[in-house]
DNA sequence: TAGGATAGTGACCGATTACTATCTTATTGC
DNA sequence: GCAATAAGATAGTAATCGGTCACTATCCTA
């Protein structure tokens, strides 16, 4: 009895083997399958490194053919086109929204760096595009992109750094601009041990380490608040 | 008749054309053409990013044909490996000369910084090997190799700010490891940022700038000397 | 409900990849 | 000056890449 009823539960196949891929059948809007497509393109970044993610893998990864991305994108390298300017939005909107919820220019630093730091840990796929030189020699629209990024964010973390020194929180012999690449490179070197002890150590714990490090570094001697 | 001729022209290739690439018809013996196979791969990678050099790109350039390479080589991966044990060898050299070459920890660490900064300079192509994470993933050996550069390195620099903290020139409250990891984003935000604007600023000088800020965020207070 | 618009298909293209099998020739020891 | 050896040339391979094409399925709307 049980037999005839196992046999019977093989045969239905409008549920198609469903053999590891979605059965996604449906029918988008462009719009909205862009979007997929930039997000499947981040995701699979994050996973493998942006120069290994072939348009059949995407393809793949939301269920239709490699074709079919065309329809949607002239050319692969305008995926990771909007792929980085999608970053580049989230990203700011990040940074902005920290920057404004602090007091003092050296709250406004804590606060962009603790919110990119968790940002990136939300999407790890973010450092390995934009820190990518992979991507910056495939186009020059991208290099663009991503040049006006990181000199955009480091003249307004060096904006920050001067209204600093300016409200005597930062030692007055401060070389903005260098306490910027710090202030970038510190993100690096995290990520980097992220990637080297791949996730073993929870990113946002060891940023709150260093971070009074470079706080140190930056802040004048006679303002002497303890560090947190 | 013209035809004639330059059917005939066409025929000799003991002087294959010689368009463009050097004529070198020398028979190296293996080892010493294995050497000059790593420099080129390092030399190419330098120029255009690892993952975008082919075995054609390292046989074009030294003038030989790409089957030439698989003689000396079993495989790609394994001569990024040996350029990566000859970074290692180099790195490791240029770092432990710098230190020895100085009289206290503090000292120590400007040296290896300088020298690191300086060796990477010379060889454009140093950071985006080690720092590559797509060597990380092509093969498990060069993940095992970079692992080991970085976490050995890391741990020097770790090590010498123990020493710093012992000998009072460091606060005592200091993470060490952290500061580690700071050391080494120091390094890796200066090659960025020397990336992006493509070698317009020197790298040495930036590196000159921002050093002072690092020193400031890891010393203790009461040892005041003048920074440089 | 007919028909235009368009998302998606599936086969295919030329180029390029790492790698290999077979032949040729330069070097070297005798 | 003559073999033997090994470096290099030549001409392949199979796989994979981004991208194209003619066509079909589905949706929206007049």
């Amino acid at each position: 009895m049980t037999d005839y009823y196992l046999i019977a539960l093989k045969m239905p196949n409008h549920t198609p083997i469903d053999n590891t891929e979605k059965p996604r059948k449906r029918r988008m809007g462009a719009e909205e399958r862009q979007e997929e497509i930039v997000q499947v393109a981040i995701d699979l970044a994050a996973k493998s490194g942006a120069e290994s993610v072939t348009t059949q893998d995407m393809a793949d990864a939301m269920g239709l053919t490699q074709g079919a991305i065309f329809r949607h994108f002239p050319t692969k390298d305008d995926i990771w086109l909007a792929a980085i300017n999608w970053v580049r939005r989230r990203l700011m909107s990040v940074v902005e929204a920290a920057a404004a919820r602090s007091e003092n220019p050296l709250e406004a630093l804590e606060g962009i760096f603790l919110a990119h730091i968790s940002f990136i840990a939300k999407h790890p796929a973010i450092p390995r595009l934009v820190f990518s030189d992979y991507l910056l020699r495939r186009d020059s629209r991208l290099k663009q992109l991503i040049q006006e990024i990181i000199t955009g964010y480091e003249s307004r973390i060096a904006g920050l750094l001067g209204q600093a020194k300016a409200a005597g929180l930062a030692r007055l012999d401060l070389d903005e601009g260098s306490a910027a690449t710090l202030f970038i490179g510190m993100i690096q070197g995290l990520v980097l041990q992220s990637n080297i002890f791949s996730g073993r150590r929870s990113l946002l714990d060891e940023a709150k380490k260093v971070f009074p490090i470079y706080l140190n570094g930056i802040r004048s001697r006679n303002n002497n608040e303890e560090q947190i």
